[in-house]
DNA sequence: GTCATCATGTAAGCCGTTACATGATTGC
DNA sequence: GCAATCATGTAACGGCTTACATGATGAC
């Protein structure tokens, strides 16, 4: 799952350990301080797996096929990090790349609807933070499959709540708040299926999209100056 | 953390394993269908550190000090095993009763504040479920440390958004959701902090409450026929 | 008689954590 | 020079999951 994180953000630019962290965190909320003692051993199995490899992050590499990619931070850390040392760019600091293979990969692992842990909170954020890269009909499943778990399980609260079960005021509190925030996850969900419902027919998709769940050079270079 | 759970819901009543795990998923919500290779090792444990100890379902037990708390679904159970097997009770089904030694170590792991994952949606949900057993100060400091982790969150999360960070509109819709039931979630904190704020003064506590962490026997007979 | 549910357990493994260890860069 | 932050990694361990194995009870 964490893998599944990492390759997501290396599909938009290339990153090193510290700010894949620090993206997680900050931009999509997922994975709350991953730990590195968790992040590193994953980079390391995802290198084996030679689903990315480091890059050199010399002048020439940063002059060439630099990423470029908008975000505000990635670039001032390129600035930086050419400006201060142009040979090669402060000795420790590994930038990976995703590779063909980890696109691959990635594809697999954000497509894969029946696999373990496949049903939980993180888990559906993860995947809906990369919606972008799922086929339109396996995106309206996640969003359904999500929905359907939600229901299921006001469904059943709704049912132990009828049956009896007198709870103390801070635990009905717990219980009633919990209540009120899945009902508005699933309204929320339903505004996402109906949006994504009233998509243009899924035509011109694979023109300005993913193919087989990854950017187009065209993506990639258009929004950046 | 399991333990604790275990601990908190045997301090109510006598329970067996495949019970508590019911509770813990129709009632409180908590480790959503926690899986059997976990509950039974830590009951386990729980009964080799005398924390818990496993009671004779036995005729004389059940028409003797049985634990009658309100709940439908135990009194029930309760009834089903005395009238179908009144001399052993339905053989394989351990039931467990709290000791002494448990309770303290369920005051000692509810009331800890520093721990490791002391600051996770599940531990606070948790604790506060059981948060009639906590002393008022300690109740209110649990509210306010999760007032306080939310509300960091939440301006990490805008510092993120004011700086950049241009996210497709999947990631934007899952990051806007994020927040909004974060900012839900610290009203309803306020709600309950305001409340717990605005008690008797905290006295009288101590004798319609736990007395160290224990429901005293006034009120667990007092709410039932 | 057979199927669903209740009920308990073991073994292997995954996925993450904390704690430890190291060192460069930047700002004051 | 010194502290804070950036940056990478290892070792040990925790806690929960899945898969497997077993058997009783109740409903039809």
């Amino acid at each position: 799952m964490l893998e599944l994180a990492i390759l997501g953000l290396l599909e938009d630019q290339e990153l090193h350990g510290y700010e894949i962290r620090k993206r997680l965190r900050d931009e999509l909320g997922l994975f709350s301080n991953i730990s590195f003692g968790s992040l590193y051993p994953a980079l390391s199995r995802l290198e084996r797996a030679r689903a990315v490899e480091a890059v050199e992050e010399t002048g020439d590499d940063l002059g060439g096929p630099v990423p470029m990619t908008g975000s505000l931070s990635g670039e001032r850390a390129a600035l930086r990090a050419r400006r201060s040392a142009p040979s090669r760019g402060r000795r420790g600091r590994k930038v990976y790349r995703i590779t063909d293979e980890g696109r691959l990969q990635f594809a697999a692992l954000l497509a894969n609807e029946s696999g373990a842990g496949a049903e939980d909170a993180r888990s559906f954020g993860l995947r809906l933070a990369f919606a972008r890269y799922l086929p339109p009909q396996a995106r309206l499943r996640l969003l359904e499959r999500r929905r359907a778990q939600l229901a299921q399980r006001l469904t059943e609260t709704r049912a132990a709540m009828a049956a009896g079960s007198r709870l103390d005021p801070y635990a009905r509190s717990l219980v009633e708040h919990t209540t009120e925030s899945t009902e508005r996850d699933i309204a929320w969900l339903d505004r996402l299926i109906e949006a994504e419902r009233a998509r243009p027919t899924h035509e011109g998709w694979g023109d300005d999209q993913a193919r087989h769940g990854q950017l187009t050079p065209t993506e990639v270079k258009g929004t950046q100056s």
